[in-house]
RNA sequence: GCGGCUAUGGCGGAAUUGGCAGACGCGCCAGAUUUAGGUUCUGGUGUCCCCGACGUGCAGGUUCAAGUCCUGUUAGCCGCACCA
């Protein structure tokens, strides 16, 4: 026997030898390939095997679009502003960077485990200076193009971070981070106006090849709806409410109306009896948090004692106050038609307002309605001049009649609010804007960017709705650029998303002082074609992402729109039963100890054999073992192959085809779990027909499987490359073409059934025809047939199928 | 409540257009080598009343033929959650 596949030698051997002669390399004529993985956060845990199974499918695939003969830009960096960093900082009383500093050796030392094959030339930091003075430019930028706003209003609040928080961080009324109940609090924030690429935002999801799913989310998160504006006069008054609604068409049905306690009117409707309880009502609303609210599924209200006029029918109808209409949403006013809204049906019923009815369900009207009636079909009824009219036409045209009779207009709304930028804590970029009593908001000219992060006594976040930045006075205290007069800094940061929301367009051009990247760059090497990474990401780092690429479009600096065309979800690594790895649960498995037990290639392999990539999978050590027996008998049977050297036969030179052919299909769809499941298959079926030659099969069928190999199990394909004879990496191979006329089988098996049971399995030549194949058939099950054949099926190459009765 | 995903042996999972269900692997059983065990190799391994029948969460349907298509339904997970 030749010489045991060793792991430890041949993985050591090749990380040196690729660290000197790197194998991808910009020869200045291949087409690119961008290949990208969400850059980690660094945190002080360290990685494991779930964290493993992203970065291997990314580099699987990057491998192989690098024997596709693509130029590839595979880079990784550190996402390392944020929270655990800060609090880490508070606990320990060492600077945020120093820990963050040592995070990222020891992280980049475990990602070199993986054998990726990341440019480390092109790593980026989003706390390094030189990079956050871009992210700190594309702000100034959307500030002069007014996208960077300031506002006080109640934000989200986290009393636990202490900080501010978008609204794409709340998540069932807790804070996506911490867990805590998300309160309300009045504060002066920076603000994007994302609500302005609404509209482009959620069309040119369209042009994306992602999952649908995430997809779906941005667009019910961006959540366009049509409808209109109508005005209720009230009684009485000068005044109109406007409501939004996106069911003109049961505007007679209106038999009330229902106003946010927050609405700028509520407590003007109030009369002498009604007084007392509307303030109630109005202030106990402004005391309730978001989970209360959320966990308040009975709905309560008060009646205002004022009426509004329906200006279809000029009848009036009461004005009430309910917190299940949202201050912020349209008008923050809605008219209630219970007949066709199951949340004004609930309230109707509650409060006994009447509830009339305008469209037929099923031709005629409901007698006792239990619920209420909610599709927009059926013939209007009680409608006045709308009578007769069905309900979806009326619907679309509806808004059109309104305007043209002055009583409002049509419009669209959305569920996007704009992002809320600032925080109050330490760990991030400095917002990059002087407060002058003469000039108002002054951005930091850009020749002075970056902004430097100061160091600061305490990391401790005030809770006050200052961030740790205020304390200290010399930084603080500056001149007005403008005018310069004393200004105070603006003393919030920037969120976690700011760096990564434009971090992909900087790789390809880290070290570039005088821009961004420079067009030509971001031109040749951008968009990302391929990116990779969890799903938690749907409607935040994504959305926001998109965002950014787009305002860059719009100022000049890229010329694309999309950041990233194509976007796969890599399913979570759980521990046993499902449940999530994590420190406190004890159930982590760290990649290190079955990188030194069983070596980087197989731990590679079996991240992928798992399951499906695109679903969750509970870890299972002992699965590790069936990847490692395969690399095993490979290694012995290529290794054997190399050494005998036998001539190729028939049955090598098919399986070589059908096995190029199978293996590509298979990473193509990207069923990566069934391409490792397929070299086994295939290296079973070698050494099957590998015992008619001597134990070996011949050269080409090893370098072939060698070279499908590589992008799995790169050191071993490598080692076993230079074994037969190369003195170029394998990655300069190419990827294996087959021909299609050399899989084919001159004589096949087919199965017989009778009466759709495999009765009989058939050999008959490939081409055989109907008649041929029928008569086999027949001949196979004679013994089998009873009564009259009243059915002969025979699907070519498939099945026979014999029906009888 | 609405929307999405998932359901196949003891376990992870496989199965283009409907065409031999359970590939591949783990585990388990038996044997060989070695023998202290492990490694390695060979064979076996869905269920049962085992020459046959039954079997892809459950109940129907379409079809010569259904894990796959249709209707209904259950469970688990994920997303959204009063957006008018």
């Amino acid at each position: 026997m030749a010489l045991p596949y060793n792991h430890k030698a041949i993985e050591a051997k090749w990380r040196t030898k690729w660290a000197e002669k790197p194998v991808n390399v910009d020869d200045g004529k291949k087409e690119k390939y961008y290949c990208l993985d969400m850059f980690p956060y660094p945190s002080g845990n360290g990685l494991h095997v779930g964290h493993w199974r992203g970065y291997v499918i990314s580099d699987v695939w990057s491998r192989y679009k690098m024997q596709q003969g693509y130029y590839l830009i595979h880079p990784m960096g550190w996402d390392a502003f944020g929270l655990p960093a800060e609090n880490y900082a508070i606990k320990m009383g060492v600077h945020p960077a120093v820990s963050t500093a040592e995070n990222v050796r020891n992280i980049k030392k475990q990602i070199n485990d993986i054998a990726a094959i990341y440019d480390w030339d092109m790593e980026v930091n989003t706390t390094d200076p030189d990079f956050y003075k871009w992210t700190q430019w594309i702000f100034v930028k959307m500030f002069k193009e007014g996208l960077a706003y300031e506002k006080e209003f109640p934000i989200n609040w986290c009393p636990s971070c202490k900080t501010g928080l978008a609204n794409e961080e709340v998540v069932n009324g807790v804070c996506e981070r911490c867990g805590s109940a998300v309160t309300k609090k009045n504060l002066r924030q920076w603000m994007l106006k994302i609500t302005k690429y609404a509209d482009r935002l959620l069309n040119d999801l369209d042009k994306l090849d992602w999952p649908e799913k995430v997809k779906k989310m941005q667009t019910d998160w961006i959540g366009k709806s049509y409808g209109a504006e109508v005005n209720f006069p009230i009684d009485g008054r000068e005044e109109k409410i406007t409501v939004y609604t996106t069911r003109p068409d049961t505007l007679f049905g209106a038999t009330f109306m229902v106003l946010a306690p927050e609405h700028a009117l509520a407590a003007s409707l109030a009369t002498d009896e009604t007084r007392e309880a509307v303030e109630k009502y109005i202030y106990d609303a402004s005391m309730k948090s978001n989970v209360d609210r959320l966990q308040d599924k009975e709905k309560t209200g008060v009646f205002t004692g004022s009426y509004a006029i329906n200006p279809m029918n000029n009848e009036k109808i009461p004005i009430w106050l309910s917190d299940y209409v949202l201050a912020d949403y349209g008008t923050g006013a809605i008219m209630c038609v219970p007949a066709h809204d199951d949340r004004d049906f609930e309230f109707a019923t509650k409060f006994g307002i009447p509830i009339v009815q305008v469209i037929a369900k099923d031709g005629k009207e409901i007698e006792n309605m239990t619920e209420a009636y909610t599709e927009a079909s059926g013939t209007m009824i009680n409608s006045g001049e709308w009578n007769g009219m069905e309900s979806a036409v009326l619907k679309k045209e509806a808004p059109m009649i309104i305007e043209e009779r002055g009583l409002g207009r049509k419009t669209t709304n959305y569920k996007l609010r704009d992002w809320v930028f600032s925080r109050q804590r330490y760990w991030g970029e400095p917002i990059p804007i002087i407060h002058c009593p003469k000039c108002g908001n002054v951005p930091v000219p850009e020749d002075q960017l970056p902004l430097r992060l100061p160091d600061v006594e305490s990391y401790q976040p005030t809770g006050t709705g200052e961030s740790p930045l205020a304390a200290i006075d010399e930084w603080v205290n500056t001149t007005c650029p403008c005018c310069g007069s004393p200004a105070k800094r603006e003393t919030n940061t920037m969120p976690q998303w700011a760096g990564s929301s434009w971090y992909f367009l900087r790789y390809v051009d880290n070290k570039n002082n005088e821009a961004l990247v420079s067009k030509e760059k971001a031109h040749k090497y951008l968009p990302v074609d391929m990116y990779i990474g969890g799903v938690e990401h749907a409607v935040l780092h994504l959305l926001y992402s998109r965002f950014y690429t787009k305002f860059l479009y719009d100022i000049g600096v890229v010329d694309f729109e999309e950041p990233f065309t194509k976007l796969f979800n890599q399913g979570m690594i759980t521990g046993k039963n499902g449940i999530k790895m994590s420190k406190s649960k004890g159930n982590v498995v760290s990649p290190d100890d079955l990188v030194e037990d069983y070596g980087c290639d197989s731990l590679r392999m079996y991240e992928l054999f798992v399951g499906p990539p695109e679903l969750d999978a509970e870890w299972d050590d002992r699965g590790i073992d069936g990847v490692s027996r395969f690399l095993k008998r490979f290694w012995n049977l290529a290794v054997t192959s190399i050494e005998k050297n036998v001539p190729a036969t028939q049955d090598m030179i098919k399986t070589r085809h059908r096995m190029v052919h199978d293996i590509t299909q298979r990473l193509e769809s990207f069923s990566l779990n069934t391409v490792i499941s397929g070299f086994m298959e295939y290296n079973n079926k070698l050494i099957e027909i590998a015992k008619a030659s001597d134990g070996a099969v011949d050269k080409e069928t090893i370098e072939t499987a060698v070279v499908l190999l590589s992008p799995f199990a790169p050191h071993i394909a490598e080692e076993l490359w230079e074994m037969l004879g190369h003195d170029t990496t394998v990655f300069s191979a190419g990827w294996p073409e087959h021909d299609e006329s050399a899989m084919k089988d001159d004589e096949i098996e087919v199965p017989v059934q009778v009466n759709g049971k495999t009765r009989a399995v058939i050999r008959i030549p490939a081409e055989a025809t109907k008649e041929e194949a029928i008569a086999a058939a027949k001949e196979a099950v004679a013994d089998k047939l009873a009564g009259t054949i009243i059915k002969e099926i025979y699907v070519p190459k498939k099945i026979v199928n014999i029906v009888a009765r």
